[in-house]
DNA sequence: TAGAGTAGTTTATAATATAAACTAGTTTTA
DNA sequence: TAAAACTAGTTTATATTATAAACTACTCTA
């Protein structure tokens, strides 16, 4: 009946992560840090567990001397977004057939 | 910009449960068991902490000689369930302004 | 009356989330 | 120019959560 919710998405921090980079393509930590209003620290793993899972793509590079983490979701991401969406639909709006 | 998920909602197993709670009003232990596909420990725990949160309420008796346990959403769990799902929906469909 | 089954609870452990502490630099400012 | 403050992170320790395994306490059946 309930679908298994991809317990990579099904975390507050990284669903966030995702639905920004989702909506704007790329982003950079700080950006992220802010929209998201996490700690660094939190951010810095959840970022790492999004680019382990396969789900979006870090790019290190410095700007204006200092470091810049930049982050892009991938098509993997993408496709794993939808399919959470889709199943945590069945979750929070009941279908009563059987 | 993102608001709090409820944390005793955003877990698999307790959000099903309430997601059934919602649909049918009433529901003993067995039933819950299996629409959800838990293990019965699980739901035990879950069950408690959503009773605790004061989610749902909890009513022990017997029932052919066996203890039946018969959970109800109550007026909080309704309200709770609510938000978390308007929150969430901040989550899955970005809206672009800002 | 022993074995299997029902309906759970408790407890131990694995997984997760999070903040605090740390690294490695850069930019003021005194 | 040296110390203090700031940027942009990472690592690590701890608290929280989720989960399954083991257990309790019965009942039913052969």
């Amino acid at each position: 009946m309930f679908k298994e919710l991809d317990p990579i998405l099904h975390s507050q921090l990284r669903l966030a992560v995702i639905s920004l980079l989702i909506s704007v393509k790329e982003a950079d930590f700080t950006f992220l840090k802010e929209k998201t209003g996490a700690t660094a620290g939190n951010l810095s793993v959840q970022l790492q567990k999004l680019k382990e899972a396969g789900y979006i793509e870090i790019e290190k590079s410095f700007k204006d001397n200092f470091p810049l983490t930049t982050c892009k979701i991938s098509k993997d991401g993408i496709a794993a977004f939808e399919a959470y969406v889709k199943n945590l639909k069945q979750y929070i709006s009941i279908k009563k057939e059987n």
